[in-house]
DNA sequence: GGCAAAGTTTAGCATTGGCTAAACTATATG
DNA sequence: CATATAGTTTAGCCAATGCTAAACTTTGCC
Protein backbone atom coordinates (compact mmCIF):
# COMPACT_ATOMS: atom_id res chain seq x y z
CA UNK A 1 0.00 0.00 0.00
CA UNK A 2 0.88 3.50 -0.70
CA UNK A 3 -1.16 6.40 0.93
CA UNK A 4 -2.32 4.15 4.20
CA UNK A 5 -0.02 4.73 7.33
CA UNK A 6 -1.07 5.66 10.92
CA UNK A 7 -4.69 5.35 10.95
CA UNK A 8 -6.27 3.70 13.22
CA UNK A 9 -5.69 5.47 16.65
CA UNK A 10 -7.76 8.73 15.18
CA UNK A 11 -10.22 6.82 13.38
CA UNK A 12 -11.10 5.09 16.27
CA UNK A 13 -11.37 8.11 18.89
CA UNK A 14 -13.77 9.76 15.95
CA UNK A 15 -15.83 6.99 14.67
CA UNK A 16 -16.86 7.05 18.83
CA UNK A 17 -19.09 10.43 18.33
CA UNK A 18 -20.88 9.09 14.93
CA UNK A 19 -21.28 5.84 17.14
CA UNK A 20 -23.64 7.72 19.36
CA UNK A 21 -24.95 10.11 17.41
CA UNK A 22 -26.64 6.99 15.53
CA UNK A 23 -27.59 5.68 19.19
CA UNK A 24 -28.87 8.51 19.90
CA UNK A 25 -31.13 8.69 16.84
CA UNK A 26 -32.80 5.34 18.03
CA UNK A 27 -33.72 6.52 20.74
CA UNK A 28 -34.61 10.00 20.23
CA UNK A 29 -38.03 9.19 18.20
CA UNK A 30 -39.26 6.80 21.85
CA UNK A 31 -38.07 9.64 23.65
CA UNK A 32 -40.13 12.42 21.85
CA UNK A 33 -43.05 9.49 21.56
CA UNK A 34 -43.32 9.00 25.02
CA UNK A 35 -42.62 12.74 25.96
CA UNK A 36 -45.35 13.95 23.97
CA UNK A 37 -47.85 11.14 25.45
CA UNK A 38 -46.89 12.59 29.04
CA UNK A 39 -48.06 15.90 27.75
CA UNK A 40 -51.02 14.89 26.20
CA UNK A 41 -52.03 12.86 29.07
CA UNK A 42 -50.56 15.86 31.74
CA UNK A 43 -52.90 18.17 29.20
CA UNK A 44 -56.15 16.38 29.01
CA UNK A 45 -56.10 13.20 30.63
CA UNK A 46 -55.62 10.95 28.37
CA UNK A 47 -53.68 10.20 24.64
CA UNK A 48 -54.35 9.17 21.79
CA UNK A 49 -53.15 8.05 18.70
CA UNK A 50 -54.77 10.72 16.60
CA UNK A 51 -53.23 13.61 18.83
CA UNK A 52 -49.73 11.79 18.73
CA UNK A 53 -50.28 11.75 14.79
CA UNK A 54 -51.32 14.85 14.63
CA UNK A 55 -48.54 16.70 16.53
CA UNK A 56 -45.32 14.86 15.45
CA UNK A 57 -47.21 15.42 11.75
CA UNK A 58 -47.05 11.95 10.76
CA UNK A 59 -49.54 9.64 9.63
CA UNK A 60 -51.53 7.76 12.02
CA UNK A 61 -50.49 4.14 10.71
CA UNK A 62 -47.05 5.31 11.44
CA UNK A 63 -47.60 6.01 14.82
CA UNK A 64 -49.78 2.50 15.32
CA UNK A 65 -46.47 0.83 14.33
CA UNK A 66 -44.25 2.86 16.19
CA UNK A 67 -46.26 2.18 19.58
CA UNK A 68 -45.93 -1.42 18.75
CA UNK A 69 -42.68 -1.21 19.24
CA UNK A 70 -42.25 1.09 22.20
CA UNK A 71 -44.69 -1.55 23.63
CA UNK A 72 -42.57 -4.21 23.24
CA UNK A 73 -39.43 -2.12 24.69
CA UNK A 74 -41.77 -1.59 27.57
CA UNK A 75 -41.96 1.87 27.53
CA UNK A 76 -45.88 1.91 26.74
CA UNK A 77 -49.34 0.14 27.70
CA UNK A 78 -52.21 0.43 24.82
CA UNK A 79 -55.54 -1.90 24.32
CA UNK A 80 -56.89 -1.92 20.86
CA UNK A 81 -58.81 0.92 20.24
CA UNK A 82 -58.18 2.80 23.37
CA UNK A 83 -55.85 5.70 24.76
CA UNK A 84 -51.90 5.17 25.69
CA UNK A 85 -50.37 4.87 28.65
CA UNK A 86 -46.38 5.42 29.57
CA UNK A 87 -45.20 2.23 31.67
CA UNK A 88 -43.11 3.43 34.83
CA UNK A 89 -39.94 3.32 32.38
CA UNK A 90 -42.02 5.08 29.85
CA UNK A 91 -42.57 7.75 32.32
CA UNK A 92 -39.10 8.10 34.12
CA UNK A 93 -37.80 8.25 30.07
CA UNK A 94 -40.37 10.96 29.71
CA UNK A 95 -39.09 13.07 32.89
CA UNK A 96 -36.09 12.20 31.28
CA UNK A 97 -36.79 14.14 28.22
CA UNK A 98 -38.72 16.99 29.84
CA UNK A 99 -36.02 17.46 31.76
CA UNK A 100 -32.94 18.18 29.07
CA UNK A 101 -35.77 19.84 26.81
CA UNK A 102 -36.31 22.71 29.60
CA UNK A 103 -32.78 23.05 29.96
CA UNK A 104 -31.77 23.67 26.61
CA UNK A 105 -34.81 25.87 25.47
CA UNK A 106 -34.31 27.94 28.24
CA UNK A 107 -30.83 28.32 27.80
CA UNK A 108 -31.46 29.41 24.27
CA UNK A 109 -33.75 31.69 25.42
CA UNK A 110 -31.05 33.28 27.48
CA UNK A 111 -28.59 33.49 24.88
CA UNK A 112 -30.98 35.74 23.37
CA UNK A 113 -32.56 33.32 20.63
CA UNK A 114 -36.12 33.83 19.27
CA UNK A 115 -38.89 31.73 21.26
CA UNK A 116 -39.92 30.50 18.31
CA UNK A 117 -36.62 29.37 17.05
CA UNK A 118 -35.45 28.47 20.54
CA UNK A 119 -38.62 25.86 20.22
CA UNK A 120 -37.86 24.02 17.19
CA UNK A 121 -33.77 24.16 17.36
CA UNK A 122 -34.17 22.68 21.36
CA UNK A 123 -36.11 19.48 20.24
CA UNK A 124 -33.71 18.62 17.79
CA UNK A 125 -30.88 19.50 20.06
CA UNK A 126 -32.15 17.77 23.28
CA UNK A 127 -31.11 14.36 22.51
CA UNK A 128 -27.87 15.11 21.43
CA UNK A 129 -26.32 16.79 24.55
CA UNK A 130 -24.30 14.58 27.32
CA UNK A 131 -25.25 15.52 30.96
CA UNK A 132 -21.91 18.02 30.97
CA UNK A 133 -22.73 20.17 28.24
CA UNK A 134 -26.53 20.37 29.67
CA UNK A 135 -24.63 20.92 33.28
CA UNK A 136 -22.69 24.04 31.49
CA UNK A 137 -26.11 25.46 30.34
CA UNK A 138 -27.47 25.46 33.61
CA UNK A 139 -24.76 26.99 35.38
CA UNK A 140 -25.35 29.57 32.59
CA UNK A 141 -28.65 29.62 33.17
CA UNK A 142 -28.36 30.10 36.69
CA UNK A 143 -26.23 33.10 36.26
CA UNK A 144 -28.30 35.06 33.49
CA UNK A 145 -31.46 34.72 34.72
CA UNK A 146 -33.37 31.54 33.77
CA UNK B 1 -66.63 12.47 20.30
CA UNK B 2 -65.99 13.71 23.93
CA UNK B 3 -62.58 14.49 25.04
CA UNK B 4 -61.35 16.23 21.81
CA UNK B 5 -61.93 19.63 21.39
CA UNK B 6 -59.73 22.73 20.19
CA UNK B 7 -56.71 20.79 19.07
CA UNK B 8 -55.26 21.23 15.59
CA UNK B 9 -53.96 24.75 15.96
CA UNK B 10 -51.15 23.87 18.34
CA UNK B 11 -50.80 20.66 16.98
CA UNK B 12 -49.36 22.10 13.63
CA UNK B 13 -47.33 24.57 15.47
CA UNK B 14 -45.32 21.61 17.39
CA UNK B 15 -45.66 19.43 14.47
CA UNK B 16 -43.15 21.70 12.54
CA UNK B 17 -40.20 20.73 14.63
CA UNK B 18 -40.55 17.40 14.45
CA UNK B 19 -40.66 17.63 10.59
CA UNK B 20 -37.61 19.44 10.54
CA UNK B 21 -35.75 17.06 12.91
CA UNK B 22 -37.04 14.48 10.27
CA UNK B 23 -35.66 16.54 7.32
CA UNK B 24 -32.79 17.26 9.12
CA UNK B 25 -31.93 13.88 10.02
CA UNK B 26 -31.90 12.86 6.09
CA UNK B 27 -29.26 15.59 5.37
CA UNK B 28 -27.38 14.84 8.35
CA UNK B 29 -25.70 11.31 6.85
CA UNK B 30 -24.84 13.01 3.79
CA UNK B 31 -23.26 15.70 5.82
CA UNK B 32 -21.70 14.04 7.95
CA UNK B 33 -20.24 12.07 5.02
CA UNK B 34 -19.24 15.00 2.82
CA UNK B 35 -17.44 16.73 5.75
CA UNK B 36 -15.02 13.62 6.13
CA UNK B 37 -14.36 13.32 3.05
CA UNK B 38 -13.00 16.54 2.97
CA UNK B 39 -11.37 16.01 5.95
CA UNK B 40 -9.26 13.36 4.38
CA UNK B 41 -8.27 14.99 1.36
CA UNK B 42 -7.46 17.79 3.00
CA UNK B 43 -5.25 15.67 5.35
CA UNK B 44 -3.75 12.64 3.23
CA UNK B 45 -4.66 14.08 -0.53
CA UNK B 46 -7.21 11.24 -0.88
CA UNK B 47 -10.27 9.72 0.68
CA UNK B 48 -10.90 5.95 0.00
CA UNK B 49 -13.97 3.82 1.10
CA UNK B 50 -12.00 2.40 4.05
CA UNK B 51 -10.70 5.46 5.83
CA UNK B 52 -14.45 6.90 5.65
CA UNK B 53 -15.59 3.31 7.45
CA UNK B 54 -13.08 3.46 9.85
CA UNK B 55 -13.75 7.06 10.73
CA UNK B 56 -17.68 6.44 10.46
CA UNK B 57 -17.67 3.47 12.17
CA UNK B 58 -19.67 1.60 10.17
CA UNK B 59 -19.17 -1.30 7.53
CA UNK B 60 -17.27 -1.21 4.38
CA UNK B 61 -20.58 -2.29 2.52
CA UNK B 62 -22.15 0.80 4.00
CA UNK B 63 -20.09 3.02 3.01
CA UNK B 64 -20.22 1.78 -0.79
CA UNK B 65 -24.06 1.68 -0.20
CA UNK B 66 -24.45 4.82 1.17
CA UNK B 67 -22.06 6.83 -1.98
CA UNK B 68 -23.91 5.50 -4.69
CA UNK B 69 -26.70 7.98 -2.71
CA UNK B 70 -24.45 10.60 -2.48
CA UNK B 71 -23.48 10.34 -5.86
CA UNK B 72 -26.92 9.99 -7.24
CA UNK B 73 -27.55 13.36 -5.67
CA UNK B 74 -24.12 14.81 -6.73
CA UNK B 75 -22.24 15.56 -4.00
CA UNK B 76 -19.46 12.83 -4.89
CA UNK B 77 -17.93 11.31 -7.79
CA UNK B 78 -16.27 7.87 -7.95
CA UNK B 79 -15.46 5.34 -9.84
CA UNK B 80 -15.08 1.53 -9.36
CA UNK B 81 -11.76 1.06 -7.07
CA UNK B 82 -10.78 4.35 -6.92
CA UNK B 83 -10.54 7.51 -4.60
CA UNK B 84 -13.45 9.81 -3.46
CA UNK B 85 -14.40 12.87 -4.89
CA UNK B 86 -16.09 15.44 -3.71
CA UNK B 87 -18.04 17.74 -6.50
CA UNK B 88 -18.90 21.30 -6.43
CA UNK B 89 -22.01 21.03 -4.58
CA UNK B 90 -20.51 18.11 -1.79
CA UNK B 91 -17.41 20.68 -1.20
CA UNK B 92 -20.09 23.36 -0.52
CA UNK B 93 -21.97 21.28 1.75
CA UNK B 94 -18.69 20.38 3.28
CA UNK B 95 -17.56 23.62 4.17
CA UNK B 96 -20.87 24.53 5.47
CA UNK B 97 -20.92 21.21 7.97
CA UNK B 98 -17.14 22.80 8.64
CA UNK B 99 -18.56 26.59 9.34
CA UNK B 100 -20.94 24.77 11.86
CA UNK B 101 -19.38 22.33 13.69
CA UNK B 102 -16.37 25.44 14.29
CA UNK B 103 -18.74 27.50 15.77
CA UNK B 104 -20.70 24.84 17.89
CA UNK B 105 -17.74 23.61 19.12
CA UNK B 106 -16.08 26.79 19.98
CA UNK B 107 -18.80 27.67 21.74
CA UNK B 108 -18.90 24.16 24.03
CA UNK B 109 -15.59 24.66 25.11
CA UNK B 110 -16.12 28.76 25.66
CA UNK B 111 -19.19 27.40 27.80
CA UNK B 112 -16.87 25.46 29.70
CA UNK B 113 -17.41 21.97 28.73
CA UNK B 114 -14.66 19.37 28.21
CA UNK B 115 -12.08 19.15 24.99
CA UNK B 116 -13.67 15.57 24.41
CA UNK B 117 -17.19 16.19 25.36
CA UNK B 118 -17.35 19.31 23.18
CA UNK B 119 -15.75 17.65 19.92
CA UNK B 120 -18.75 14.73 20.75
CA UNK B 121 -21.42 16.79 21.26
CA UNK B 122 -20.86 19.14 18.35
CA UNK B 123 -20.92 16.83 16.17
CA UNK B 124 -24.74 15.90 17.19
CA UNK B 125 -25.86 19.10 17.65
CA UNK B 126 -23.97 20.99 14.77
CA UNK B 127 -27.28 19.11 12.18
CA UNK B 128 -29.81 20.98 14.33
CA UNK B 129 -29.04 24.11 15.17
CA UNK B 130 -30.53 27.13 13.05
CA UNK B 131 -28.53 30.16 11.62
CA UNK B 132 -30.36 31.93 14.19
CA UNK B 133 -29.13 29.82 16.97
CA UNK B 134 -25.58 29.60 15.34
CA UNK B 135 -25.23 33.90 15.43
CA UNK B 136 -25.87 34.05 18.57
CA UNK B 137 -23.53 31.69 19.55
CA UNK B 138 -21.03 33.08 17.53
CA UNK B 139 -21.60 36.53 19.36
CA UNK B 140 -21.09 34.75 22.75
CA UNK B 141 -17.78 33.44 21.13
CA UNK B 142 -17.32 36.96 20.32
CA UNK B 143 -17.50 38.25 23.48
CA UNK B 144 -16.15 35.37 25.59
CA UNK B 145 -12.72 34.84 23.71
CA UNK B 146 -12.88 32.32 21.23
C1' DG C 1 5.24 -11.62 -14.02
C1' DG C 2 2.76 -13.67 -10.39
C1' DC C 3 0.98 -13.96 -5.74
C1' DA C 4 -0.64 -12.47 -1.28
C1' DA C 5 -2.63 -8.91 1.17
C1' DA C 6 -5.29 -4.92 1.28
C1' DG C 7 -9.07 -2.70 -0.42
C1' DT C 8 -13.57 -2.67 -2.71
C1' DT C 9 -17.79 -4.23 -4.42
C1' DT C 10 -21.91 -7.40 -4.74
C1' DA C 11 -25.47 -10.10 -2.89
C1' DG C 12 -28.67 -10.80 0.33
C1' DC C 13 -30.74 -9.90 4.64
C1' DA C 14 -32.98 -7.12 8.72
C1' DT C 15 -34.89 -3.14 10.93
C1' DT C 16 -36.75 1.41 11.18
C1' DG C 17 -39.83 4.74 9.96
C1' DG C 18 -42.55 6.68 6.59
C1' DC C 19 -46.85 6.44 3.37
C1' DT C 20 -51.93 5.29 1.37
C1' DA C 21 -56.03 2.75 1.07
C1' DA C 22 -59.24 -0.22 2.98
C1' DA C 23 -61.38 -2.42 6.87
C1' DC C 24 -62.93 -2.23 11.28
C1' DT C 25 -64.70 -0.36 16.07
C1' DA C 26 -66.70 2.93 19.24
C1' DT C 27 -69.61 6.43 20.17
C1' DA C 28 -72.62 10.66 19.88
C1' DT C 29 -76.79 11.80 18.61
C1' DG C 30 -81.05 11.95 16.05
C1' DC D 1 -81.39 1.88 19.08
C1' DA D 2 -79.49 2.66 14.48
C1' DT D 3 -76.35 4.91 12.06
C1' DA D 4 -72.98 8.32 10.60
C1' DT D 5 -68.65 9.93 11.83
C1' DA D 6 -64.48 9.97 14.20
C1' DG D 7 -60.88 7.19 15.49
C1' DT D 8 -58.05 3.05 14.95
C1' DT D 9 -55.97 -0.79 12.93
C1' DT D 10 -54.33 -3.84 9.04
C1' DA D 11 -52.20 -4.69 4.80
C1' DG D 12 -48.95 -3.71 1.72
C1' DC D 13 -45.81 -0.71 -0.19
C1' DC D 14 -41.11 2.05 -0.25
C1' DA D 15 -36.50 4.09 1.01
C1' DA D 16 -32.73 4.50 4.12
C1' DT D 17 -29.21 2.56 6.83
C1' DG D 18 -27.09 -0.98 8.94
C1' DC D 19 -24.89 -5.89 8.77
C1' DT D 20 -22.03 -10.38 7.05
C1' DA D 21 -20.08 -13.31 3.71
C1' DA D 22 -18.31 -14.02 -0.67
C1' DA D 23 -16.34 -12.34 -4.90
C1' DC D 24 -13.48 -9.41 -7.23
C1' DT D 25 -9.50 -5.63 -8.15
C1' DT D 26 -5.30 -3.41 -7.20
C1' DT D 27 -0.93 -3.23 -5.86
C1' DG D 28 3.50 -4.03 -3.33
C1' DC D 29 7.00 -7.03 -3.56
C1' DC D 30 9.68 -11.26 -4.45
Amino acid sequence: MKLTRKRGQTAKLRSAAFRRIRADHQTELAGDYVELIADLIDERGEARGTDVAMRLGVANATVVKTLKRLQDAGLVTQEPYRAIFLTGDGWKLAEDGRRKHKIVEGFLLALGVAAATARIDSEGIEHHVSEETLRAMARFLARNGG
